[in-house]
DNA sequence: AAAATTAATTAGGCTAAACTAAATAATTTG
DNA sequence: CAAATTATTTAGTTTAGCCTAATTAATTTT
């Protein structure tokens, strides 16, 4: 297996989260803009990535992710995964603190080690955010799951994870009361801005905007 | 508190080392082999970390650890040793697999995550090579050890650390039945080599030679 | 105390990963 | 469909961290 630096591995798992993991082809902007840098500098890794083929790479037209690129990423989403996990159950870092310090963790090279992280955590199948771990062969269990905004009046379901991770978002998500597990229902549904009214629980009702709902995912 | 880069961590507790902690002088010549770098890449360096003010530097007479640079110095090897308190208890590595991965884990960079770790871990006070952790003020738990070369015949102690951590010899130790915690007796010293027969825990004798008794640790 | 040896530094290069500015290809618009 | 706009690439720099070769400083030997 082709080794990857830090940096390629960080750019490797932004094409496969906006080619939303190899379905779709990935622009030069798109990924400067994910990766915070400058098209100029996306242009020379993607000569790199495309060299050591982990990436189809086409001039002009973007990228698309190879088998072995896919392999590869799915390892590095594995680790980072596997890395909240441990964070939140074992070091009780709340679901907002663990991006960053994954985004580091991930990067450990050590196929033993998380071979152990793994099994210490009684082989998870979700992180905090509810993304589900690709196992050490790059399996993905997905659940089918829907934005809550798409939701209509007395719809019921689960919330299963959220689209945003940011620290922000979470929190303001603990602030009102949602959570991974959560049982809710659509109680009302404002056909102006589409925003929501919701039962969390069968106790608590909550209001919030279409763009809040459009970040959370429900299991139907 | 000043930043440092992943090498100039590493740069920065090679330097830490062999100065005995800041008591000793350390030559270009000397780190350039700790560091398995060249003599050249050392002088950059150096200048480097001086310009960071973590160390004294006064070309072609050798750099001393500064007060700030020991504190850092401190901080690196905690993280370091608590991660190898992980990777052998929680994690169920041998002492002889963790020193790499602690070589990475050491500078992943979050004040929080290190403090939940030693909370997760119950404040450990030495790692799995005997080598006490530095708390979050620096502060060091030194224990006296004397090599086993210098005991004499008769005496005894119980085995508290080693100072050579290679793979190698750590598995070694293991065939031998050598290890941290062992009560040992002194039952002979050849004195043309300087090779010593041992009691391990009143019950099983070794032979080991003097090389291998001078890089084991005894408290007496 | 000069000569020889050893240690350390400087000079000049290389690669990875970023950048800015300029050039060019692709796409959209009048 | 030619012109304008937008997207992308290329060219040329920068910085960190390494290297080799050449130079210079310090130390040891005769
Ligand atoms: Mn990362
Ligand atoms: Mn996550
Ligand atoms: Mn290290
Ligand atoms: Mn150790």
């Amino acid at each position: 297996m082709i080794s990857l630096s830090y940096a390629e591995e960080n750019y490797l798992k932004g094409i496969y989260h906006l080619s939303d993991g190899g379905k779709k082809n990935v622009s030069t902007n798109d990924l400067s803009h994910e990766m915070k840098t400058k098209p100029a500098s996306v242009s020379d890794m993607l000569r790199k990535l495309s060299e050591k083929k982990v990436i189809d790479y086409r001039k002009y037209y973007g990228v698309n992710i190879t088998e072995e690129g896919t392999k590869q990423a799915l390892q590095i989403i594995r680790k980072h995964r596997l890395w909240e996990v441990f964070l939140v159950e074992k070091l009780h870092f709340s679901w907002d603190e663990v991006h960053e310090v994954a985004e580091e963790l991930e990067h450990v090279k050590s196929p033993i080690l998380i071979q152990r992280l793994d099994e210490f955590l009684g082989h998870p199948k979700y992180d905090p955010h509810g993304d589900p771990i690709p196992d050490e062969f790059g399996d993905v269990k997905a659940r089918p799951r829907m934005p809550l905004h798409e939701l209509k009046n007395n719809d019921t379901g689960q919330i299963v994870a959220v689209k945003d991770s940011s620290a922000a978002f979470l929190r303001y998500l603990d602030k009102v009361g949602a959570y991974i597990g959560a049982r809710i229902k659509v109680l009302d549904k404002v056909d102006f801005d589409g925003s929501l009214e919701i039962l969390v629980d069968n106790k608590k009702t909550i209001f919030m905007s279409k763009d809040v709902a459009a970040n959370i995912l429900i299991l139907q």
